[in-house]
DNA sequence: TTGAAAGCGCTAACAG
DNA sequence: CTGTTAGCGCTTTCAA
C-alpha cells in the first residue's frame, strides 16, 4: 500500500468505487435511502481499501457532533477524581465519544483558559468540577450553548441552572462522627482541608449535628483544619493529641495521610490509642493493618450520574436542570475501639 | 446580553466592526498586514463584546492544526500511567493543546476502536502504550501520518520507525536486587506480574544478572508471577517464605501490596523477618512504617520525553525515530535488613 | 490598506 | 435510484 500524501476524503472513496460524494455518505452514514446492493457494496469496499476514515470536524461544520466530551477536574491526581474520570471515559465510549481530560489545579484562571479552548473546539458538552466553587466559567460554556454538568462542587450562585451530581458532604460527615458516637467515643475531633469550597464546611455541619444528636459540646480545641498536605496532617495529629481526644473524623485523605505517620512515627497504635474514620478511600487505606474504617463517597453512581446527565443533553433529551446527591457509606475497619458503655 | 441561537462566527465580527471576514482573521490571528490601527482595534472589540471564540475544527480544515493531542494508556487507574499523564496534560497545556485521555484496558480491540476515534477527529499526535505490545494500531496512527510516540510499552517489531520513551527495566530489577545483595541477601526471590509484555521479562532478567555478578545460582523456586492482583500478591507472599527466602524482589507494586497484607496479617515484620524492595512509587509506599524502600521510575522524565517529542514532531521537526530510555533510581527506606558479612 | 472569493471535507435538500 | 450543488466557518491568494 503506497502512502498518501493527506488522509483519504470522500471524495477518493467517491472516485474509487465511481460514484458521487453523497452515495459515499449516505452509504457510510446508513441513511436512508435506497441503493442497489451493488453499489452499496463497492461503496463499501472502496473506503475501506483505501482505509477511509471520516473527518469529524468537517462533518461537525454541517452541525452534526463533534464526537468529544470534556471532563475538567479540580485535582486530577487525586484518587476520588481519577476514579470518577475512569468511569466517566468508559461511560463516554460506549456512547461513541472520546473524552478530553482537563486539570485546572484548583486555578480559576487556568480553568478559564482550558474552557475557552474548550468551547473553540465546539465540544459536544462537558463535566466541570469548578476551581474554587466559581461559576463563571460553567456560564462561558453556557454562553455558548455546550451543555454542562457540574460535579461534587457546587456553584454558589445561579444553582438551579445546572444538572449538578455531587454527594451530601454534610451526610458524609455526620456518618462518620455518628460511628465513632455509637462506639462511645466522646473526646471527637474533626480535622481537615482549610478549604475555600463549602464542602469542607457541610461535612463539619455535620459533624456537629451528630454531637449535638448525642448531647455533646463542641470544643473549639476538636475542629483543626490546614492546608491541603501530609505536612498539615503530622501538624494536627500532635495538637489534636494535646488535646486529648479519642477519636478523629479525618475529613480529607490527604491530610488523614500525614497524621497516621505520626501516629506510627511515635508508636501511637489504633484503635488502641487512637480511633479515627478516614473520609474517603484512597488507595492507601488497603494496605494498613490494623484496617482502617473509611467513609465511601459514591465514586462511581456520581461519575455514572453526571455522565449520562450529560449525555442525555448532548442528545437533545429535553429536560428541567437536575440535581442528583448521592449518599456515602461507611466501609467498616478496625480503627475504632467500641468503649464499653456503663 | 441576548443569547445567540448558535456561536457567534468570523462574520459576525466583520458585520459587526463593519469590515470583512478576511480583516477579521488577519487580525485575529495576528498575522503579517497592515491595517489601520482603529480598524484593528473596532475588530477586536467587537469580538470580545460578541464573545467570539474562533472554530478550530473549521480552522483545521484549512490545513492548520486541530490542538488536540491524545494520549492512550493501557491502566488508566495506575498510578505511574496517572502520573506522567497529569504531566504530559499540562506540557500540552502550556503548548496551546487540548489533551484527549484514553485508556485501552490492556485490550487492542478496544485500543483499535479508540484510535480510530481518533484518526476520525484527526488529532494532532498522539502517545501511545500499545496494549500487549501490539503495534497494529500505532500502524494505523502512522498510516494517516498522525505523529505517534511509543510509551513505555515497546513495540516487538518495526521498533526502529517509531519514537520510543521507556525506561530500562533490565536496569530496574538490577537496581532492586544488587541493593539486597549489597545488604548482604543471599536468599531472593523475584514476585511480579505474569503478563504477556516483555517488560517484566526485562526485570528478571537484570535480577538475573544481578545474581550472576554476585555469584549466586539461581533458583526456579525463587522466581513467582501471577495476575495482576492484590489476591496474587498475597498468595505468593507465602510461597516465598514457605520457599525460606530472606530478601524479596517486588516486580509490580499491585501485587506487592498483596503481599504486604500477608505480611501484616501474619505478623511478619520488615525488615526483621523479611527484606524486600518494591518496584514502583504508589501512594501506599509513603504510609507504610518501616518506610519501604522502592526504585522510582523515571515517571516525570519520560512524561515530560514523551511530550516534548510528540511536540516536535507535531511542530514539523524533522528528526529520525528518536529513541530514549531513563534509568530507575533506589528510594533508600528501612524495609531493608543489612545482614553483618562475616 | 482592504475585500472578494475559492476551497478544505462533509451532509442534505433538491433535481433529475 | 443517484448525482449536483450549496454551504457550514475559516484562511489565504488575488485583485482592487
Amino acid at each position: 500500500m503506497t502512502k498518501p500524501k493527506r488522509s483519504a476524503t470522500i471524495k477518493d472513496v467517491a472516485a474509487r468505487a465511481r460514484t458521487s460524494a453523497a452515495t459515499v455518505s449516505y452509504v457510510l452514514n446508513n441513511r436512508e435511502r435506497y441503493l442497489r446492493p451493488e453499489l452499496r457494496a463497492r461503496v463499501l469496499r472502496a473506503a475501506a481499501e483505501i482505509g477511509y476514515v471520516k473527518n469529524a470536524a468537517a462533518s461537525s461544520m454541517k452541525g452534526k457532533r463533534r464526537g468529544i466530551l470534556a471532563v475538567v477536574v479540580a485535582q486530577f491526581g487525586n484518587t476520588f477524581f481519577t476514579r470518577m474520570c475512569v468511569d466517566i471515559v468508559s461511560i463516554a465510549r460506549e456512547a461513541g465519544f472520546v473524552v478530553s481530560l482537563c486539570n485546572n489545579d484548583e486555578d480559576p484562571g487556568q480553568e478559564r483558559v482550558i474552557v475557552e479552548r474548550l468551547i473553540s473546539q465546539r465540544i459536544d458538552g462537558c463535566i466541570l468540577s469548578p476551581a474554587l466553587s466559581l461559576g463563571e466559567n460553567a456560564e462561558l460554556l453556557r454562553r455558548h450553548r455546550i451543555p454542562c454538568v457540574i460535579l461534587e462542587r457546587a456553584l454558589p450562585d445561579t444553582p438551579e441552572a445546572y444538572d449538578f451530581v455531587g454527594h451530601d458532604n454534610f451526610q458524609t460527615g455526620y456518618l462518620a462522627t455518628r460511628h465513632l458516637l455509637e462506639a462511645g467515643h466522646r473526646r471527637i475531633a474533626f480535622s481537615g482541608w482549610n478549604s475555600p469550597i463549602p464542602n469542607v464546611g457541610e461535612r463539619v455541619g455535620g459533624y456537629r449535628a451528630a454531637l449535638r444528636e448525642f448531647g455533646i459540646p463542641e470544643s473549639r480545641q476538636f475542629i483543626l483544619t490546614s492546608e491541603l498536605s501530609e505536612a498539615g496532617g503530622y501538624r494536627m495529629a500532635g495538637q489534636l493529641l494535646q488535646n486529648g481526644v479519642s477519636a478523629i473524623v479525618f475529613g480529607h485523605h490527604d491530610t488523614a495521610k500525614g497524621s497516621l505517620l505520626y501516629f506510627q512515627d511515635r508508636g501511637i497504635r489504633w484503635p488502641d490509642d487512637i480511633s479515627f474514620v478516614v473520609i474517603g478511600t484512597p488507595e492507601w487505606t488497603g494496605v494498613l493493618r490494623p484496617r482502617v474504617t473509611c467513609v465511601l463517597r459514591p465514586e462511581r453512581e456520581m461519575a455514572a450520574a453526571a455522565a449520562h446527565l450529560l449525555l442525555n443533553r448532548v442528545m437533545d433529551v429535553d429536560a428541567p436542570p437536575a440535581r442528583k446527591l448521592f449518599e456515602s457509606t461507611l466501609l467498616d475497619g478496625d480503627s475504632v475501639r467500641v468503649i464499653a458503655i456503663s
